[in-house]
DNA sequence: CGAGCGCTTGATTGAGTTCAAAAATCGTGG
DNA sequence: CCACGATTTTTGAACTCAATCAAGCGCTCG
């Protein structure tokens, strides 16, 4: 898919629409596209590149919520829902090739019956699968074993995103993951 | 709400359709609905009583996903969206009575546009936001932090439901929860 | 080529777990 | 309605996994 537009390529009227008001954007590595508190929350589709979306706790730290590589939507759902101010920080982690729809618009015409038909039921839940998944893990599992899990679900994101991101991702701290890593590295005696 | 048919009492089809597969049934407290591996996830809509979700670990440790009380939907979605076995437990925490879609139908149904309009995305918008801030408290918020958010999100919850569980909710022990409250309880010195 | 960032490694600390046992509460039958 | 056994909650001590703090190494990119 290149194009989020590419779901509604059928209907006209509403591609009409939604060209209107979706803009597409290249952005440089560490470029900063939404920030705490910001009042205009979007949604972006990534083309191209790699997004990222996290938090900044009272200790100045980064917890990454989500990965958006090729193909991947991402946005700050729960600031969507309850028409609040951000959560989440979004940025770019690689060189990245964007879709952004303006916040309204995403409620208008993004979960119009037409776009939702063809794309949004089923990746609304796809994503809460994820995130059950997630809750779980948090939950129940130790770094080791969640970092064994998210090597097996996502592969292909390892190698494009630096260690400390994943540990982030985990829940865990760079040093933790290192020491998860060495461990792995020699099983051996 | 009383029913979730209720949803779509205006589609005189969808809803003769939808009232031939869903069964009405009263439960007592304690009953199990569903557990793990179970082949055929269903989606259950509590009209009075409480349910709840979870898994349990190697260790035999209970992990609570959900809770649903009243007019509140609880299923598996990961099951559902891939089609696959039941992960998580599910079972009345009170005497409860609720409507059970059975899957399957629940693809087809449930999900159906209609359906989907009056009341999936919404629901699955706000499920996703819990979810959300959820994920982000187990990673960023220490066990006293995510009681105190707990109490302020469902705090008609906190007194029908055992201490053990809410410990079993947040992630930690019932020994620490009971900790945390008697730190809770008396500040004063 | 140097400064800074990312990764590793080690020592210390701490929040929460585990184990155990007592105190409080619940629920069920007589 | 009370009593008694079972379950839940509390309390305490010892332990553990991961966090924190700190120092050193190796890149890379500016």
């Amino acid at each position: 898919m290149t194009s989020l537009l590419d779901n509604i390529k059928d209907n006209a009227d509403l591609l009409e629409q939604m060209s209107k008001v979706m803009v597409t954007k290249t952005v440089k590595k560490g470029t900063l596209l939404q920030k705490k508190y910001d009042e205009n929350s979007k949604v972006y589709f990534v083309k191209k590149g790699c997004l990222r979306s996290y938090t900044i706790d009272d200790k100045e730290k980064e917890h990454i919520f989500m990965f958006a590589p090729e193909g991947w939507i991402i946005s700050d759902i729960e600031s969507q829902v309850n028409n609040a101010p951000t959560e989440l920080y979004i940025d770019a982690i690689e060189d990245s090739e964007i879709e952004i729809m303006p916040r309204g618009n995403a409620d208008e015409l993004f979960f119009a019956k037409e776009m939702v038909d063809n794309i949004g039921i089923s990746r609304l839940m796809k994503r809460i699968s994820v995130l059950q998944r997630r809750v779980i893990m948090l939950m129940s599992a130790t770094a080791l074993q969640r970092y064994n899990d998210f090597l097996e679900m996502y592969p292909n994101i390892v190698q494009r995103v630096p260690q400390k991101m994943i540990a982030s991702y985990l829940g865990i701290t760079p040093e933790a993951l290192s020491k998860i890593r060495g461990q792995l590295a020699k099983p051996k005696k």
